[in-house]
DNA sequence: TCTGGGGTCCTAGGACCC
DNA sequence: TCTGGGGTCCTAGGACCC
């Protein structure tokens, strides 16, 4: 690890919703929310992202959607678009590739750079910066903020300080000055639990908790303290790290009202183990294992996971074993808000592994993944609620598929 | 005013093996 | 009849992030 780094951290500003407003100019200068339907004030989803116009309202984003439409019932509000975020998305990060090698991406629209080897081509970080956003800017008309630091962490939090447009470096020798008077709940890791244990134990600053000494974090908090004390005295080692494969893939709704009706809940079910399957096979990996999330109508959530043995990428299999979840999660006489389903231990799918399938006596295989080429294509073409297999639905494990 | 959907990582506790 | 300690793997829950 080079003893003088050079850590950018480059967020784009209300990204999904700066997105529809350079694609919609009609939307430009109104607030416009992006995120779950409002239905007049009753929809039960959150905001994604909103504009700033919309910030003004005292709207932001976790807010549901149903008080954002209290707060500005005038403001546009858009379902989200994420295949199009995924393709603006892209272009940013063509752009800071330009810069580095070493990008690490955070989320759809944050990352980490390593500029520490481009300094002496490039320039010094923060013009590396600087230049950054001026190209966003150019070239697709959006906005981003930049922190330029020694480390990730604070490189994050510096990007944050100055949004929107903001770009804000911070020298070795003044990290604990910027540090120290920031509220606790800047640390990363430190969400509400955590701030109110810390708070608790008198801590309301970065500088409270920097003070302390190493051995009482590590005491009251365990090692989690001691990472936690690390950060707020600056000292953060981990390297940018280029994107790695995910390690799970997933899908998860939640009810337009909560639904005790068996049909209902196993067609919901078959959807989800369709858009997992069809995102497995995309990818060209299988599962080895599945997990099955369940929120009842008082909001308690609980979770079954098993082992997927073969693995696999077929929605049959995956049906199958969520159905078998489903029922250790007891939810007869329950109603339902949420279902979800995970696939995990991913892993690449083995070529000719039709073949193999074969030989543990599965005959079938090859015919099944041939139904789901076809079903994919379709629902490429015709959307995802386009096409739902019946012939899954029926019967519920009294009969079985006829080839 | 109820609280989305996509993820990652950590921990506690039980099973199992030596 | 009660008795250990370590290691590993697994599941469920939970905190956190965007």
């Amino acid at each position: 690890m080079p003893p003088n780094r050079s850590i950018l951290h480059v967020d784009m500003d209300a990204f999904f919703a700066s997105v529809e407003q350079r694609d919609h100019p009609e939307y430009q200068g109104r607030p416009v929310v992006v995120g779950a339907d409002p239905k007049g004030g009753r929809g039960r989803g959150v905001v994604a992202a909103c504009s700033y116009e919309a910030r003004f309202f005292g709207i932001h984003s976790a807010l549901p959607i149903g008080r954002a439409w209290r707060l500005c019932p005038q403001a546009v509000y858009l379902r989200p678009r994420g295949a199009r975020y995924a393709e603006v998305s892209g272009e940013v990060f063509g752009i800071l590739h330009r810069y580095s090698d070493l990008v690490e991406p955070l989320s759809i629209d944050e990352a980490f750079l390593d500029v520490t080897g481009s300094r002496r081509l490039l320039g010094s970080a923060e013009a590396i910066g600087r230049k950054i956003k001026a190209e966003i800017r150019a070239e697709l008309g959006l906005v981003a903020s930049v922190g330029v630091a020694p480390n990730k962490f604070v490189a994050k939090i510096a990007s944050d300080i100055e949004k929107p447009d903001g770009l804000v470096a911070v020298a070795a020798d003044r990290v604990q000055g910027f540090l120290d008077p920031l509220p606790i709940t800047r640390l990363w890791g430190v969400g509400p639990k955590t701030a109110e244990r810390l708070r608790s134990l008198g801590m309301q600053t970065i500088g409270d908790l920097s003070h302390r000494r190493r051995e009482d974090l590590r005491a009251s908090l365990g090692e989690a303290g001691e990472e936690l004390w690390l950060l707020a005295r600056g000292v953060d080692e981990r390297p940018v790290v280029p994107e790695g494969e995910a390690k799970s893939l997933g899908a998860e709704t939640t009810f337009a009202e909560d639904t005790s009706d068996p049909g209902r809940i196993r067609r919901t079910l078959l959807n989800l183990c369709e858009r997992v399957g069809s995102r497995l096979r995309r990818s060209g990996r299988v599962a080895g294992g599945l997990t099955l999330k369940f929120r009842d109508e008082d909001f308690a959530t609980s979770t079954r996971a098993l082992p997927l043995s073969p693995p696999t990428d077929l929605t049959e299999d995956i049906y199958r074993a969520a159905l078998a979840l489903l029922e250790k999660t007891g939810w007869r006489g329950k109603r339902v808000r949420l279902l979800g389903v995970a696939a995990g231990r991913l892993q690449p799918r083995a070529e000719g592994a039709g073949a193999q399938l074969a030989l543990f006596g599965d005959e079938g295989a090859g015919k099944r993944r041939r139904v789901a080429a076809v079903v994919d294509t379709l629902r490429e073409r015709f959307g995802s609620e386009a096409v739902t297999r019946a012939a899954l639905l029926e019967g519920e494990g009294e009969e079985e598929e006829k080839g």
